[in-house]
DNA sequence: TTACTATATCAAGATATATTGATTTAATAA
DNA sequence: TTATTAAATCAATATATCTTGATATAGTAA
C-alpha cells in the first residue's frame, strides 16, 4: 500500500507532472538546466525531484556537483502507463536551455 | 492536465485505495453497507464516494434513498491499469456485512 | 400532511503538502 | 588552506486535504 501511495502522490502534482513531461522529451538534464528552463527556484525544484526519486520515476547521476536527472528505465508498469497518460496531455512546455554547457550557471 | 491530477488525486488516499478494492471484490455496494463493513461515518464514506465518482473511477445507481455504488465499466486504459495495481496490493480487507438486505439499516 | 430514513453537504479543526529564503553539504578551483 | 559553486536540506508560512459532528436533502411510509 505504501508503495502505491507514494507512487500516486508523486503523480499528484502539477509541478511533478511537467517535470516528468520535459526529462520525457529531452532526456537527462542537470538542475540547473531546469531549474532555468522551468523558471522554477533550486529548493522547489529540488524537493519534487527527490519526491519523483523516491517515487521511483527517475534516477540521478552525479558528476561532480552536479546532479543529471532522467527517467528510470526500466520503468514498471504501472508508471509506465502513467508516464505514457502524461506523455499525451496537452502541455506547453517550455524550450530547454542548455546553461550548463557554457558555464552561465551561476545559481 | 486537470483530469489527469484529479485521477491522481483520486488514488493518492487509503481510504478510497481501499473502497476501489472492496468494490472490485465485492462487486456493486450500497453506501450504508460500505459504511458497516469498514466501520467508517457516514460523512466521510460519503466524501470519498464523491472523489471516487468525479475522478470516474465509480458510478452510482440510485434505488430510492439508496445509492448503490460499483466500479465503472468501461474504464480507460490508465485507471484500469491503476486498479489492476490495487487489485494486486497486499490488503486484508474486511468482510462485506450486507445489513442492507436484512432492513437493519440504523445509520 | 408529518415522521422517518439513506445519503449528501457544510463548517470547524487537524493534518499534510507546497513554496520560499536561508543554511548546509560536498565537490572543485585557486 | 580558503573561496566558489551546484545541489540538498531546513524553517517558516501558506495552501490543500482529511476527519468529524451537525445540518440539509430527497425519497418513502404513515
Amino acid at each position: 500500500m505504501d508503495v502505491f501511495l507514494k507512487t500516486a502522490a508523486a503523480l499528484n502534482d502539477e509541478t511533478r507532472v511537467l517535470l516528468l513531461r520535459f526529462l520525457d522529451e529531452h532526456g537527462e538534464c542537470c538542475v540547473c538546466d531546469l531549474q532555468h528552463s522551468l523558471e522554477m527556484i533550486q529548493s522547489r525544484l529540488s524537493r519534487h525531484l527527490k519526491i519523483l526519486k523516491e517515487a521511483g520515476f527517475v534516477r540521478v547521476e552525479r558528476k561532480g556537483t552536479w546532479g543529471y536527472y532522467s527517467i528510470r528505465t526500466p520503468l514498471d508498469r504501472f508508471r509506465l502507463e502513467a508516464l505514457e497518460e502524461i506523455k499525451h496531455l496537452d502541455i506547453t512546455l517550455p524550450p530547454l536551455q542548455k546553461i550548463s554547457e557554457n558555464g552561465d550557471c551561476k545559481i
